[in-house]
DNA sequence: TGCCCTCGGGG
DNA sequence: GTGTACGAGGGCA
């Protein structure tokens, strides 16, 4: 038969090493395909006869080839050497003497790699789903052919699920009885809600049943991999049941004491999702569901859940489907899924690689193919040296102040191109090169040999333009999203080429080719901000791949028009794409390195969006008071009201001095959770929340490991600070320490407001665009790129 | 400034 | 599984 999947998961099992690749097809059948016969190999770099002789009588030995492989700027003789067994590659790597060559590469990962497999493949072979019954898919096939096909988006099933379980209070790793199990389910356009619940040994039996029965691509929940899994695991281990929910009847692994794997799906937590993706201020699921559903949870008080399931057990089952429900609604609006499918097309790795594995991989997966086609030896990872770090970005500064429509131009995926330009590859790095970088290093020129890396990445850009343009040119807006994810998901691989080779450990890092890329960046730049100088614009502003132009306080009209101008004409001068970006009304400088803010008026899609780098908009853990009070003063800026800023600044801080009775107490709460003492290592006493944990103890007042203490600081002056907790509706009976918070509050505030008190004097409500020295400034590697906006507009 | 520890979510 | 992978903040040296 033959049949057309995306793969959401590879693997192999032990017993006869057969491949196993795990998807699910256009109309929704799930499928395993079995490979036999691939062999895991490993390369070594001219080995010695006696050697040799050794390995052909190991009985592990299959075969070996010659192979003649580019290494370090010359080729050299390798032996290519298959064995039976890929979990003992490590073992015949570490006890080889010589030189040993890609023998790092997970066994699922070679396999796809050498059959140069992307994510969606058709698979001709037969039918043995009679024969092979550990597996839940709807169908096993032994494949006789496989190759690509054009990627398609498949409806995968997911599964949300949520535990309830009694608390155990004398020892909180020890989960207490579980009891009930929600659970969401959702595929092809319907959602599926339900329940597990009664004796706890038949719960337990009724959740590996549902999965396998079930047969999900993707199992989400809210925090699942820290609690929900690990509370299932100690539970079934208790009655010796196993959790075989994998596809092949494997069981969970932990990986690093965090995430979770099993054979054939995708264990994807929607906490992690919610972090990575949306930054929010709480990361709870009753405050993340209100943000994005506009709908929370049920109201049961968890912390007495053994009581709530006594009293009102019904309400307590609905809420544990709710639970599940809210998630998986959440994990939806979120795309992760798609996103995650965007990343394997482009990568060519299985979805829950792409969802797991580092991103090194992204670019191994790319990389070593490419390698492999040519002949090119492919290092393994380094482990763990120490070099010397990076130098980073260019930033350049100007003076403080509040300037009008200010233009915004960024270069085009900056590193890529600047590898692109200068031909920057480790299989072009060579003394005697034309090209050198300002750090000394010398790059052949691309007559002589163009480098891989650049070619790749070349083809990459090609291939985003073009995508591009049919983003562009689409009739619908689900193929127009379809393109846009693409395009962006190739915009991400590409930037990972830059960050593999400027960390510290993969394969094919050198840190001089690091650092000459950033080098080349810097000197880029900076001659993009001599340029417009000397043509007697005044750069405010610009970061590693920017610049933030004065427009000489003109219209916001004139301003795009000057902008679309410099964009066309530093791109031809420089041979790079230098975008016009955005102009800013206005735009306001800290005077310090990524610090700014700004409302955006062009281009219309993004007018009136406010702009935040680098002031710390929400915190979990300050009080409320100071972010609220941090955006207000923001907010004052913006809106070119300066002396209301001021006014609004000194004013509260004045309040809060004094111990003003407007101050709203609640406002001034600090929060965090406690667990069991027992389980902080050294000076429980220097922090905070575990003393105001312990005095709420002494209170009387209840305390569960593992709970969320708030408290007032009453007097920060004595080391550690002493602290009062808060219960929430009760009137605190000591007193906050004003002068405590008056200080971080003047602190948080003075960073932006004592920008208008020092030099600007009362003309600081237009622009000043002279009398200032830049200061210029190079930033550390490795930085955030994107701006953390104080809104979530940006992402929806 | 850099290293190490902790939290965050969950009941 | 031929793997080693959270991200940010705070305390402390």
């Amino acid at each position: 038969m033959e049949i057309e999947i995306r793969i959401v998961s590879a693997s192999y099992r032990q017993s006869d090493v057969a491949v196993e690749l795990f998807g699910r097809t256009r109309d929704g059948y799930s499928v395993t395909a079995l490979y036999f016969g691939f062999r895991p190999y490993f390369d070594v770099v001219d080995p010695d006869e006696a050697y040799l002789r050794a390995i052909q009588n190991d009985p592990e030995f299959v075969k070996m080839e010659d192979k003649k492989l580019w290494i370090r700027g010359k080729f050299e003789n390798v032996k290519r050497i298959y064995i039976r067994s890929p979990w003992k590659v490590p073992d015949y790597r570490g006890r080889c003497p010589f030189e040993v060559l890609a023998a790092d590469i997970p066994f699922h990962h070679r396999f796809i790699y050498d059959f140069d497999l992307g994510s969606c493949v058709r698979i001709t072979g037969e039918d043995i789903s009679d024969r092979e019954t550990s597996f839940t898919t709807d169908m096993v096939i032994r494949v006789d052919k496989i190759e690509n096909v054009s990627d398609f988006n498949p409806n995968l099933k997911v599964l949300s699920f949520d535990v309830e379980n009694e608390i155990n209070r004398e020892n909180i790793e020890d989960y207490g009885k579980i009891l009930v199990i929600g659970y969401s389910i959702s595929f092809q356009g319907k959602t599926v809600t339900g329940s597990i619940s009664g004796d706890e040994q038949n719960i337990l039996h009724g959740f590996v049943d549902l999965i396998r029965a079930e047969d999900p691509d993707v199992i989400t929940g809210y925090n699942i991999d820290g609690y929900d899994i690990p509370v299932i695991k100690k539970r079934m281990d208790r009655y010796g049941i196993k959790m075989e929910i994998g596809r092949d009847g494997s069981i969970p692994r932990r990986i690093m004491n965090q995430f979770w794997r099993v054979h054939g799906r995708l264990i994807s937590d929607t906490w992690w999702s919610v972090k990575r993706i949306l930054h929010p201020k709480h990361e709870s699921l009753d405050y993340v569901a209100n943000m994005l559903l506009g709908e929370g949870k049920d109201n049961i008080d968890r912390l007495k859940i053994e009581e709530e399931w006594k009293n009102r057990r019904d309400e307590v089952i609905a809420y544990c489907i709710k639970d599940a429900d809210l998630t998986l609604r959440i994990f939806e609006k979120m795309m992760v899924l798609n996103r995650l499918m965007y990343m394997s097309s482009v990568t060519k790795l299985p979805l829950d690689d792409v969802a797991n594995v580092g991103t090194s991989n992204y670019v191994d997966s790319i990389l070593i193919r490419a390698a492999d086609r040519e002949n090119i030896g492919v290092p393994m990872n380094q482990h763990e040296i120490k070099t010397e770090e990076i130098q980073g970005g260019y930033v350049h500064t100007i003076g403080a102040g509040l300037y009008s429509n200010v233009i915004v131009l960024d270069f085009k995926s900056m590193y890529p191109s600047m590898i692109i330009k200068y031909n920057v590859c480790f299989t072009t790095i060579d003394p005697n090169g034309d090209i050198e970088s300002p750090t000394g290093v010398r790059f052949l020129s691309p007559e002589k040999r163009k480098g891989l890396i650049p070619r790749i990445l070349q083809d990459l850009m090609a291939d985003r333009d073009d995508v591009k343009r049919k983003m562009k040119a689409a009739k619908s807006r689900e193929e127009r999203e379809f393109y846009d994810g693409i395009q962006n998901a190739i915009k991400v691989l590409m930037n990972t080429f830059y960050g593999v080779l400027a960390s510290s450990f993969y394969r094919f890092t050198d840190h001089k080719i690091g650092s000459a890329i950033t080098a080349f960046a810097r000197e880029t730049i900076k001659g993009i901000i001599s340029t417009l100088q000397a043509a007697g614009n005044t750069v405010i502003y610009g970061d590693t791949d920017s610049v933030f132009v004065a427009s000489g306080g003109k219209s916001t009209e004139e301003a795009i028009k000057r902008g679309k101008d410099l964009s066309e004409r530093l791109s031809k001068e420089q041979g790079l794409t230098l975008d016009f970006q955005m102009v800013l009304d206005p735009f306001f400088s800290h005077g310090a390195k990524k610090r700014y803010a700004g409302r955006c008026v062009y281009p219309e899609d993004m007018k009136g969006e406010i702009i935040i780098k680098g002031y710390e908009v929400r915190r979990t853990d300050s009080f409320d008071l100071q972010s609220q009070a941090l955006s207000k003063v923001i907010d004052f800026i913006l809106n070119r009201d300066i002396d209301g800023a001021i006014r609004y600044a000194d004013d509260l801080i004045r309040k809060v001095r004094s111990g003003d009775p407007s101050i709203d107490i609640e406002s001034l709460v600090i929060s965090r959770t406690v667990k069991e003492f027992d389980s902080y290592r050294a000076n429980q006493e220097s922090l905070a929340n575990i003393r105001a944990a312990k005095k709420l103890i002494e209170m009387g007042e209840t305390f569960v490991p593992g709970m969320k203490v708030s408290w007032i600081v009453t007097n920060a002056k004595r080391t550690p600070q002493e602290v009062e907790p808060y219960i929430y509706g009760r009137e605190l009976s000591a007193k906050p320490d004003w002068d405590y918070y008056a200080r971080r509050l003047s602190e948080t505030l003075g960073r932006v407001i004592d920008v208008f008190r020092s030099d600007l004097g009362q003309e600081h409500k237009t622009a000043r665009l002279d009398s200032f020295e830049p200061s210029t400034d190079e930033k550390k590697p490795k930085e955030k790129e994107t701006p953390k906006n104080s809104t979530l507009d940006s992402f929806f």
